[in-house]
DNA sequence: AGTTTCGGCGCC
DNA sequence: AAAGGGCGCCGAAACT
């Protein structure tokens, strides 16, 4: 039983209000209200808010201390139905949605966030979008409508819903943040990079790696810049195109170690050091801003502080508050169970429907046991791998389940021929682009001169094409993880309701939880839980199990 | 001078 | 012979 509202925040600060009833249209008066807070505190019965956006509404409720059960977030919600008729090109706000509705001239999209660092959020700015609540009212009930002419009109409800529960778990992670030691993380930064330097140069330990180079190159040479390092290189009679750590790495020439280390320390100083600390981390927490769906496969982004990119060393710095614990929560060979689950591949099922290592058990079906051949077949299939020992490997792996492989050589196919790819709920990757867009420019072939005699000949894909192979190849199983994803987000979020547990961080297939210590038993549980319900919900009834590793830890990089 | 792209690498 | 997908971030380089 829903109690649904809808809910638009008017220009004067303001909100308007009305009850909706089962099937989706106005049931009551459309009443006015000083106060967004108020008007939801005052209304505890209401189990989901139907508005515009979470991100214009959800802050400023989080900020007075109001929660909500359940969301429908329409703009969100307007972006899945345009992907999934096709019309992903068109403008995605609800303004715009109204204007298609009445006929009239449809307003483009605010331009989305500006560049450069120190930007402010994007998220926080579309204020000149406000939309009386009639004229929402009028786009939530024809989104109902289109919901069921889609494909497959169930699993298009469930995406926008558990889309819609994504906003609302980024928004109150954004509003708790995540646990952070600066002085942990300070310790670090010493430990890796030595002293500090006043002026803002280099810490003392990158000084030494860079003198390091220049004496095994016999002149000055700055690490940093890789076309002075190609000179060097090339000084030292080696050619090489990049200073990329793969291309490198094998080089047989003094100046290697020291500057693949000073490579990974120049990272860790600029992305995640002192002034990453100064700028991102207040009181104790990291406040990234995490943004669900900001993807085309459904991934989240963050914008900030690179909160999906933390480096391994640097977890050190995430610590529990004292007394308090994290259910630090990862899910166990993901996208393999994903492809299982969406090509319904007899043989994949079954070995993804124990909990045991999926790679392990698919080497001993078609490798003689070898683990880490198994894994690069499997991952070569979902990525697209075109050379190597994957090509070989994947005809291992299509002979055992060659319905797993089918599936992602169809969504490849598919691109390559520019048809639409849809997750498992209905999450539809956009159209191409134009031919000669990206990658031809990537490859080095020029645009326009030959693209004729380069793609469409029968049996050869351009080089467009089969990127987008790739592309699509991938969407599907990142995609439909993805789905899975939100619905176990949105579970653990259920279960967490009524303790003092807080979400705090998602990354793809990795979950943290903060809570007292005496709650993580009950945490422990609810995690899995939310897994095998979510895998239930996403994609039917399967055998295909989807167990999480979990630890309980007061730091982050204690878990693995 | 300010803005955009590139090279490289972090995470999944 | 071979270019495996998705992101964000930084400074430098390239551009306007």
């Amino acid at each position: 039983m829903t109690d649904r509202w809808a809910l638009a925040l008017a220009e004067d600060g303001g909100v308007e209000v009305a009850p909706l009833g089962p099937d989706g249209l106005p049931a009551g008066p459309l009443l006015r209200e000083s106060d967004p807070a108020r008007a939801v505190r005052s209304r505890p019965e209401v189990t989901r808010w139907v508005w515009r956006s979470t991100p214009e509404v959800y802050p400023r409720l989080l900020a007075t201390g109001v929660r909500v059960e359940r969301c429908y977030d329409i703009e969100d919600a307007e972006t899945l139905l345009l992907g999934h008729e096709g019309r992903s090109g068109e403008p995605r706000s609800a303004a715009a949605a109204l204007a298609r509705l009445r006929g009239g001239p449809v307003p483009p999209d605010p331009r989305t966030r500006p560049a450069g660092p120190g930007a402010q959020s994007a998220l926080f700015e579309q204020s000149g979008t406000h939309l009386p609540l009639t004229g929402l009212l009028e786009v939530y009930a024809d989104q109902l409508r289109r919901h069921d002419k889609a494909e497959h009109p169930g699993r298009m409800r469930l995406l926008t819903s558990s889309e819609s529960a994504g906003t609302l778990v980024a928004a109150e992670m954004n509003h708790t943040g995540l646990p952070w030691s600066a002085e942990t993380h300070r310790e670090v930064l010493r430990g890796l990079l030595g002293e500090r330097y006043a002026g803002g140069g280099e810490p003392r330990r990158l000084a030494e790696l860079a003198d390091e180079v220049s004496a095994a190159f016999g002149r000055r040479v700055r690490p940093d810049l890789p076309a002075d390092v190609i000179r060097a290189f090339a000084g030292a009679g080696i050619k090489v195109r990049s200073t990329r750590r793969w291309e490198i790495g094998s080089l047989d020439h003094p100046a290697v170690a020291p500057l693949l280390e000073y490579k990974k320390l120049y990272r860790i100083w600029v992305a995640h050091g002192w002034s990453w600390l100064h700028d991102w981390v207040r009181d104790g927490r990291f406040r990234p801003e995490f943004q669900a769906g900001g993807t085309v496969t459904g991934r989240w982004v963050t914008h900030g502080g690179g909160a999906l990119q933390i480096p391994k060393v640097i977890r050190r710095a995430v610590v529990a508050d004292p007394g308090w614990r994290l259910v630090v929560a990862d899910a166990d060979q993901m996208e393999p169970r994903v492809l299982a689950a969406i090509s319904r591949d007899p043989g994949l099922m079954e070995v993804a429907g124990r909990e045991s290592d999926l790679y392990q058990s698919v080497s001993e079906r078609a490798f003689s046991g070898d683990r880490a051949q198994a894994k690069l077949a499997v991952l070569g299939a979902v990525y697209g791998q075109t050379s190597g020992d994957g090509l070989k490997n994947l005809a291992a792996l299509r002979r055992r389940f060659p319905l797993a492989v089918a599936y992602v050589d169809d969504a490849a196919r598919a691109g390559e021929e520019g048809r639409l790819v849809r997750t498992w709920l209905g999450r539809t990757c956009p159209p191409a682009g134009r031919p000669g867009e990206d990658v031809a420019e990537e490859a080095g072939i020029p645009i326009g001169s030959d693209a004729e005699e380069r793609g469409w000949t029968p049996g050869y894909a351009s080089t467009d094409a089969r990127a987008r192979g790739r592309f699509t190849r991938n969407f599907v199983v990142q995609g439909s993880a993805a789905d899975w994803a939100l619905l176990m987000l949105a579970a653990l979020r259920r279960s967490c309701a009524g303790l003092s547990a807080e979400l705090v961080f998602f990354q793809h297939d990795e979950v943290i939880v903060h809570c007292p210590a005496g709650e993580a038993g009950v945490v422990v549980s609810a995690i899995r839980e939310a897994a095998e319900l979510a895998g239930r919900l996403t994609f039917g009834e399967t055998p295909v199990r989807f167990p999480f590793s979990t630890a309980v830890v007061e730091c982050y990089a204690d878990a693995k």
